[in-house]
DNA sequence: CCTTTTCGGTTCATTATTATCACCAGCGGT
DNA sequence: ACCGCTGGTGATAATAATGAACCGAAAAGG
């Protein structure tokens, strides 16, 4: 099914800076050929996953999109357990506060809060988060199936700011450290200037579903506030799996106490 | 494409009743072949579209629809705006208000707020409205291009109540009434025992992109109630149709006052 | 003012993809 | 041990998607 994989590619291109894009525009950034993106657009459009305004003919996402959150949440409400955590969070450690879901082989950001400082990290609603340059795809894939890790880590890392870990055995033994500690931190890996914290979040069967994360600007970062944000982190990892009907595995709340000494 | 809109269908399948779907249950709905819709399924699964239970293997909704609906709801922030209108609604009327915008070929549900009765009319999130047989349709049939009309009517019009208008010609005085009056009722047309009234919610270019409908208990209906209904309706389509940017046609205004006389 | 480029969209022969059936293994009930 | 269900898979037949060229319209450039 290449064909569907294909169409709903397209849909990642619409973003908080490009929430409308013309035909010609789209068949370039998704390197696909004019004719075949404007038939996948119709058919994203009879489905209502996108629609396309009569006066200008750019394309943007559809109602459809809004009526299947709707559903999923009304079902699975993740995203509103979230919230009150993440305002908890960013209230105790000072910094902006975020969580993310799996969504295929990447992060889906569900729930921001920003700090209350003039000085903040910004996290754009709906970023994509790559596993394997964030805190919080780092926290995910350290408790993730060794298959599931070796299967990302075949793939070629891109390297999305000069710090970014594109080597695998070196990333290998950052995820062998949050493993070990119970929390991830990357520094500048995804966004320059941005420190990230974060801590898997686990789903009914002990499996990382997700990750909740603190972003803090890189300058602000002192042993001290990192030790401070990854133990406020973690128990906020724990709440939230836990409001969600997860269950953190048991040697997890051990890690977590281990931190706190 | 027509696998992408087959694909595409298999997410209408999952609603408040049925948040999590099996392989076969889903085939059988859909009336595809298994092998085709387990393909199709992990096709939406890589994107995030649909995530499977690692316990059950069943399907559900995935964190990309999260995701979207985000970036859609950041940019063109519907109902967000919507929902302080249905408040309004909804407490004036005392009855169940809800708003939905297009989507494809039907209506999409994308806010509401129940009344405060203990007798009310209770309506789904997300719900699919199909256009023949809801006020909310109707309304939004009765303004819309005469060609996209004829089209809606050429197709077969499924009965789904005993009291749903299935006739083509039948339907086509309805909505010339509805266009009349500036405003559509529906009496259990889609559900029983449900009174829709319903006025169009109107884009930048003067087209309808959606409806805001009252839903009243059928028992509980008189022409006082009715009229009553009917004004704060479209009243409040005015105000949606211009705090979303949009502008409803010059003579849509006149509609009302003369409504209200 | 004329030319060139770009836009959204369409066409049709070529080519690759997808649908289908039969089948497998596992589970719960009888 | 069996039946009927489940999720899932593989090879062949049938169908669908692809892409270069093309169109008219609208901007951009001289």
């Amino acid at each position: 099914m290449q064909t569907v994989e294909k169409a709903l590619y397209l849909l990642d291109f619409f973003d908080d800076k490009h929430p409308e894009l013309g035909l010609s525009e789209l068949a370039r950034l998704a390197g696909m050929d004019k004719a075949t993106t404007h038939r996948m657009l119709t058919a994203l459009a009879r489905a209502g996953m996108v629609e396309q305004q009569p006066a200008t003919r750019l394309y943007r996402l559809g109602a459809t999109i809004l009526r299947l959150a709707r559903i999923r949440e009304a079902t699975f409400p993740v995203t509103a357990l979230l919230q009150p955590i993440l305002e908890a969070l960013a209230a105790e450690t000072g910094e902006t506060a975020h969580a993310s879901l799996q969504a295929g082989p990447s992060l889906a950001n569900v729930g921001v809060v920003e700090s209350a400082r003039s000085s903040r990290v910004f996290v754009e609603p709906g970023l994509k988060l790559p596993l394997h340059a964030t805190a919080s795809g780092n926290a995910f894939l350290a408790f993730s199936d060794p298959a599931f890790v070796a299967h990302v880590l075949a793939q070629p890392l891109a390297a999305i700011t000069p710090d970014t870990i594109t080597d695998p055995a070196a990333l290998r033994e950052r995820l062998a450290i949050a493993r070990r500690d119970g929390f991830a931190h990357v520094d500048q890996g995804f966004e320059v200037e941005v420190y990230g914290i974060a801590a898997p979040l686990f789903g009914p069967g002990g499996d990382p579903v997700g990750a909740i994360a603190v972003a803090t600007p890189t300058h602000r970062m002192t042993g001290e506030l990192s030790g401070k944000i990854a133990r406020a982190v973690m128990a906020a990892a724990v709440t939230a799996s836990r409001a969600m009907g997860g269950e953190p595995p048991q040697d997890y709340q051990m890690r977590l106490e281990r931190n706190a000494a």
